[in-house]
DNA sequence: TGTTTGCATAACCATTCGGTTATGAATTAA
DNA sequence: TTAATTCATAACCGAATGGTTATGCAAACA
């Protein structure tokens, strides 16, 4: 599966998180995410073009309707970004903290 | 501090990434950070500029300087945000190997 | 004091983005 | 077989993005 656009770029959207919330726990066709945005049809469908795109959604087209399920696994990636400065920062606040409680005993 | 970008368009530029990176751990210039880039003076500007609009960046202008440092706390938003569903994505995918491992047994 | 340095700002440009409406193809239902 | 449903695609639009060059201002240096 290569992923031919950049994960942080897809979940730059508020919408595209959005509907990334709606399919985390269950699989909807692109009506039914529609349903719960108040945009056209065919934006919902780029935006889940774009999702698609970078892994984090899986469609399997059954009869006339599509159906998509979340593939979340793609959002390792941001953390493991994000989570290495995040770790390294807390780490810098905790030296902070201990220099301060050095200086009170 | 209120932050007047989102933190996800603002990481969604991998040149913007990168310079975080560059000052997770150092307090640069922009011009100290402008050499780690081949682009022009201004667009280092404007990416720093993006920055510390949603706070991941604090400037200090010492004389004609201006010295870059991040913040990085604000990224626990990312971490959190992407962490939830990933820890619920890892928990269906145990429960997907409990079943195969309950069928080998 | 004149000149260089560090940076921001303005003006501009091409491309991308996020949306729209219109339309068409394929599948299902009547 | 005709009509309705599901979705994609095309064409278009305004605004934002990511870059450029030119320029100006303030601080530091000679």
């Amino acid at each position: 599966m290569i992923a031919r656009r950049d994960v942080f770029q897809a979940i730059a959207d508020p919408t595209r998180r959005a509907m990334i919330g709606l399919l985390a726990n269950k699989t909807l066709t692109i009506n039914e995410v529609a349903d719960n945005f108040s945009m056209s049809q065919p934006a919902i469908s780029k935006h889940m073009h774009i999702l698609t795109e970078c892994g984090l959604v899986v469609m399997v087209k059954i009869g006339r309707e599509k159906h998509c399920r979340a593939n979340l696994k793609g959002l390792e990636e941001v953390t493991r970004w994000a989570g290495q400065y995040l770790v390294f920062w807390n780490q810098r606040l905790d030296a902070l903290e201990d220099l301060l409680n050095a200086d009170n005993d």
